[in-house]
DNA sequence: CACTATAGGACACTGAGTGCCACCCGAGAA
DNA sequence: TTCTCGGGTGGCACTCAGTGTCCTATAGTG
């Protein structure tokens, strides 16, 4: 009786199989690290504990340490996609400042989870070095990003990977200055902040660039497909006149 | 007859077993690797390239990722030991650059190996994290150089965080950009450069500091015990004049 | 209602990493 | 010489992460 069934999920919100099986994993497995330690989880318990068999958890991590992580890969490709989109008139490093606050924003977004993932990080070598290997991929897409927009000849090239090092690292100093808080409040203002501070004193390196605005009098040119959204229009034509 | 066997030794340089088994264990591994792949090599494989039992291979290293790797944790314990037997009076940073020097010079002494090595980390993500994480072992201990050295309050102590990152950084990038080039002549040079000019940037920010040097017409005092050389206790001198 | 795609389950298999015990060998000490 | 002590080693045996393969069940579609 498949209608039935249909019913039974509207009413009590419970769906069969695949609800968010990947949301128990995680859950599970975040509980279990706390209370009996990282090596001492097997994934069977954790699989256990989420209602599910072994092999269902190896279909939605690659690895034990994946587990608690948020999506690191989902996350990275929206970065990318997110620094590609920017607009050519938007400064570079603007562009990857927001994109930081981005990456930052998904921790905000759950500080429960992200405290305790926070907690056993910080005591099992295995996680932490696998958050270090997850840091220096948006680094890396950081340092290209830059290359790519703004020159990627030599003396610039070193330039942009410790810029990228530089924001990366201040997200993640914030970041835990703010989990150790517990979590509370305005995580994103903290990091504005501390980017704007720490860019200050490296953006200089980058200004004999200071874009060839050519000219006083310049005409803006604005050129969009026919079913751009307008707010989309009136954000180009506030960066290039910024 | 040990006197004999002593003769032996020193004869033929052959030593009964324990000749350099972690070494002939690393040249097995770095060649099979190269080989045939790092997941398709198996401990017992480089076990028996090295004429010893798989158990052996784990009392060297404690992962397999860790086989071709220079020993990390002994370079970073003697890295630490440079650092806190650094002068006060030498400028943190100074030492910090030396001790970026001093991890530089490890691959240096054998470029070989180094630039094998690199081909392999190139194109293994495990080994890449590996790597990753070993540097930014050597990060943390810079960090919490400056850190002790030169304060810890809280703008400070990120713009350490970000510094340590740059040091690391330009390291890295020198050390690829040479690795790619085949490993000749000269990265030391290269590094000191680099780490010039982009050290130039970052310390302005900690020249508010610009060491209280107390007054003009200071007096210098050196103490030093009885038995320390001479050329220490002239390097002092230098370094509290600089 | 049947059909297909997709997520999950069952099972077997490889190989990394560990604990344990036995061994060999050089260095003293009796 | 003989005993013993300690460090490096060999040999199992065991756990468990991670993978390949095949099968099942369910949701969505026409």
């Amino acid at each position: 009786m498949p209608p039935e069934k249909v019913l039974l999920h509207e009413r009590t919100g419970y769906v069969p199989a695949r609800r968010d099986v990947r949301r128990s994993l995680t859950a599970a497995a975040l509980d279990l690290f706390l209370a009996q330690g990282f090596d001492e989880t097997t994934v069977d318990q954790i699989a256990e504990a989420a209602g599910v068999a072994r092999r269902t958890f190896f279909r939605h991590f690659k690895v034990k340490e994946d587990a608690i992580f948020p999506d690191h890969d989902a996350m990275l490709r929206e970065i990318v996609a997110h620094l590609e989109a920017a607009s050519p008139l938007v400064p570079p490093l603007t562009a990857v400042t927001e994109a930081a606050l981005m990456v930052l924003g998904t921790y905000a977004a759950d500080p429960e989870t992200s405290v305790k993932r926070y907690e056993v990080t910080r005591r099992v070598p295995s996680l932490r070095e696998h958050e270090i290997a997850a840091t220096s991929r948006y680094q890396r897409a950081f340092a290209a990003f830059l290359n790519e927009r703004d020159g990627a000849a030599e003396p610039r090239r070193l330039r942009h990977e410790v810029i990228a090092a530089a924001v990366v690292t201040t997200h993640n100093h914030v970041l835990r200055a703010w989990l150790r808080g517990g979590g509370t409040d305005d995580v994103r203002d903290r990091l504005s902040e501390a980017l704007y501070g720490i860019l200050e004193g490296l953006g200089p390196w980058l200004d004999d660039r200071d874009r060839p605005r050519d000219g006083e009098d310049d005409v803006l040119v604005v050129v969009a497909r026919r079913d751009t959204p307008l707010w989309k229009i009136a954000q180009e034509i506030e960066a290039a006149r910024g």
